[in-house]
DNA sequence: TCTGGGGTCCTCCCGCAG
DNA sequence: TCTGCTGCGGGAGGACCC
């Protein structure tokens, strides 16, 4: 058997352990630059919030209805997920952390317990350990938990947040019940196309021939179909090193200048750099974009994008800002009004194991300088060693105007008890 | 005025090598 | 030496997830 376990309005939930005047009231949490509404208290769905949508468009509905509204604070997040992770990997030793805040447990040699009370004790031990609530689905495959889960979390009252789909009726229940642009896998083109095909329900998808799913949904879809029908074909992943790692923003107002990118350029290269180093591996590629203002259809609309490649893998913050910069110079065109820009990194190499250039002998005093460099940014917790190119008068700030303290990552905002 | 960011996997196409 | 077939790898683009 396996089980989803699914953090409730995550961030919102989050936000209330430590700010306890946020229960009973609707939440919102915006993306970065305060732009998009990325999480919803149960409060703000009911009054009808939808995922994604702009700030600016809401400000007079959260006023309205007295919502509060919060930036997003990914320290606190991350904290929280780690220590619901921890409690979870408590319950059996085979886990995947799905994402920051779902997991995949699977219980192999279980058959003697009975899952259904073992699913509430995590939900309650989890919930008086961390304060944060949970769904539990349980089901003989991931596609099947996921869709378990989804129960757990409808019905609250009948199911108290655990569902354990345990024989075949149930199974074809809840695919029937389960509307196909639902289903964990299919997105917005795949239900276009599946609705024209009068596939309404999980339960019509997994009606489909074979040969159809495969042709039309390639062997992803076709993998998704059978662990619906019951047969195990997703299995548990285990973490592995990243592909890629990519550090991209929009900005706050719209650039036209090329220096202005360069400084930003050159930050994403720096932090790109030290996401390689911290996973101990290096890059032969660099992909650099920038982009225009997608919404400003009155303004001339360019995308661009452009791959450079390195002499050798490198994780040097030197080496990739030089290459970002060399091809955003070649993708700048002048006149534009830049929106969006981001460099990712690819092509991944372990330190242990880097291909080098006999042509082109490696720089050994870049790996030490960069070592000190990430020393002494660590211990003054901010970026007190910056590179030229960079934004050195800190001119760029992202808007977050809503943002709560990290309570659990910081010294001086650890909330204090007064009597 | 103001619309996020960071990933994965798969297919298709093309060029290259045997 | 040339041609045609085939397999492989890389890049682009499209689907998806949170």
């Amino acid at each position: 058997m396996y089980a989803l376990i699914d953090c409730n309005n995550f961030y919102a939930s989050c936000e209330r352990v430590f700010n306890p005047s946020l229960n009973g009231r609707p939440v919102v949490v915006l993306s970065n630059n305060d732009g998009c509404v990325i999480a919803r208290s149960n409060e703000a769905k009911a009054i009808g919030v939808a995922m994604g949508a702009p700030y600016f468009h809401l400000k007079k509905l959260f006023k309205q209805y007295n919502v509060k509204v919060l930036s997003s604070n990914y320290a606190l997040y991350g904290d929280m997920s780690s220590r619901v992770m921890a409690i979870l990997a408590r319950f059996t030793p085979e886990i995947e952390v799905y994402s920051i805040d779902e997991a995949f447990l699977k219980f192999n040699g279980f058959h003697r317990y009975d899952l259904h009370s073992y699913g509430s004790e995590i939900k309650r031990t989890v919930e008086r350990s961390t304060g944060i609530p949970i769904s539990i689905g349980m089901a003989p495959t991931k596609a099947l938990a996921k869709v378990s889960n989804k129960i757990a979390k409808k019905f609250p009252g009948q199911t108290k947040g655990v569902y354990v789909m345990e024989d075949e009726g149930k199974r074809q229940k809840a695919l029937k019940w389960l509307q196909i642009d639902d289903v964990w896998g299919i997105g917005r083109q795949y239900t276009k196309m599946l609705q024209s095909n009068n596939v309404k329900n999980a339960l019509d998808f997994t009606n489909l021939p074979n040969e159809f799913v495969r042709d039309r949904m390639s062997v992803v879809g076709l993998r998704l179909k059978r662990d619906l029908e019951g047969l195990e074909t997703l299995a548990l992943e285990q973490p592995e090193n990243k592909k890629a790692i990519a550090c991209t923003r929009s900005f706050d107002t719209m650039y036209t200048e090329l220096g202005d990118l360069q400084e930003r350029i050159s930050t994403f290269a720096s932090v790109c750099g030290r996401k390689l180093r911290n996973q101990k591996c290096n890059c032969e590629l660099i992909q650099v974009f920038i982009s225009s203002n997608q919404f400003r259809e009155d303004l001339p609309q360019y995308h661009g994008s452009i791959s450079v490649r390195l002499s050798y893998p490198t994780n040097s913050t030197i080496h990739l800002t030089k290459a970002s910069l060399v091809g955003l110079e070649r993708i700048f065109r002048k006149g534009h009004h830049y929106k969006r820009a981001g460099i990712m990194v690819m092509g991944l190499t372990p330190d242990t194991g880097r291909q080098l250039n006999m042509f082109r002998p490696i720089d050994h005093r870049q790996g030490p300088l960069m070592k000190a460099i990430d020393r002494l940014n660590l211990m003054n917790g901010y970026d007190l060693v910056r590179f030229g190119g960079m934004d050195l008068e800190r001119k760029w700030k992202m808007n977050r105007n809503h943002l709560s303290p990290n309570y659990t990552t910081r010294i001086d905002d650890i909330i204090k008890a007064t009597s």
